[in-house]
DNA sequence: TTGACAACCATAAAATACCATAATATTATT
DNA sequence: AATAATATTATGGTATTTTATGGTTGTCAA
């Protein structure tokens, strides 16, 4: 199952959000019913898996080494800010407020399939972005190409 | 599942603090209700894990070599400095003063969630060392990577 | 006997479960 | 194909539980 489609939903003033029944369905067979929420390193937006999705990074920089400042530093970058938030019985999370910040969400929040994992932005953030994505790819069109494997 | 998010904590005038809540989720299943607790290598704060984990890294240090120095000292530095705390019944622990002292925490504490392992610091401490690994990671983009398997 | 430590009790704030309804989508029926 | 019936989803408000934190008492050993 992949995270696809953009939904856009309300937050309340709890903070609630519902999150999109799709995606709800990509984790519904996961050992964590939720999902895992933390900042974006390349985008103003919140990135968000599975936990499956989390423990395969865990499994891929951890390397039993106390002695490696290296691996330390990389894991308090990917795990330090990162949340696990469980659905309530209706679907909804609540969103951290420095989550929310970092994103800029005030009123409502959209969240973007891309996979494995997807996004969460502010609407109108995510307008501006995608419009210079497009520009860039029409102006790189000749190169632009897909590979398998 | 593993140690993500950062928490503050306060300690009490009898040196308690409670372990998130989300933290102590994590040892639920484990053989030892409680965490093991003991000095970085690589920062000026506290290394904590559960105790399968504590196992892992004696399986993975030790090569049955009863001659070994190396590996004498490295057993010394690792398991003789490690203690295993146990949750009281609101699920907090008393740090022995020693690591305290070494991680230069008298009031708060900042949980740090590293994946498999945690850490425990002083807030001020561990936000001068975010923000320089931050800094090095942005330099140092292009290089960041996973590969699986 | 005094000091360290564990067990117990209490409480405010925050998080979560619960219930109700509106909006939307899906299916069935004519 | 149009409409009615049903199910699912999103959203709002309230009640309950959990969590973090403080204090008190009891117990054991130095």
């Amino acid at each position: 199952m992949l995270f696809l489609g953009t939904i856009e939903n309300k937050l309340d003033q709890k903070g609630r959000i519902s999150v999109p029944a799709d995606f709800r369905m990509v984790v519904k067979n996961s050992i964590f019913q939720g999902i895992i929420l933390f900042h974006s390193f390349t985008n103003k937006c919140i990135e968000g898996c599975s936990m499956e999705r989390m423990e395969m990074l865990s499994d891929a920089t951890d390397n039993l080494d106390l002695f490696s400042e290296e691996n330390d530093n990389l894991n308090s970058l990917i795990f330090s800010d990162a949340r696990q938030l469980s659905f309530d019985v209706t679907g909804r999370i609540v969103i951290p407020s420095d989550l929310l910040e970092f994103a800029g969400i005030k009123n409502s929040a959209l969240f973007v399939g891309k996979g494995k994992t997807f996004q969460i932005w502010n609407p109108d953030e995510f307008n501006k972005f995608q419009n210079n994505v497009r520009k860039k790819a029409f102006d790189a069109r000749p190169s632009l190409s897909f590979k398998k494997e």
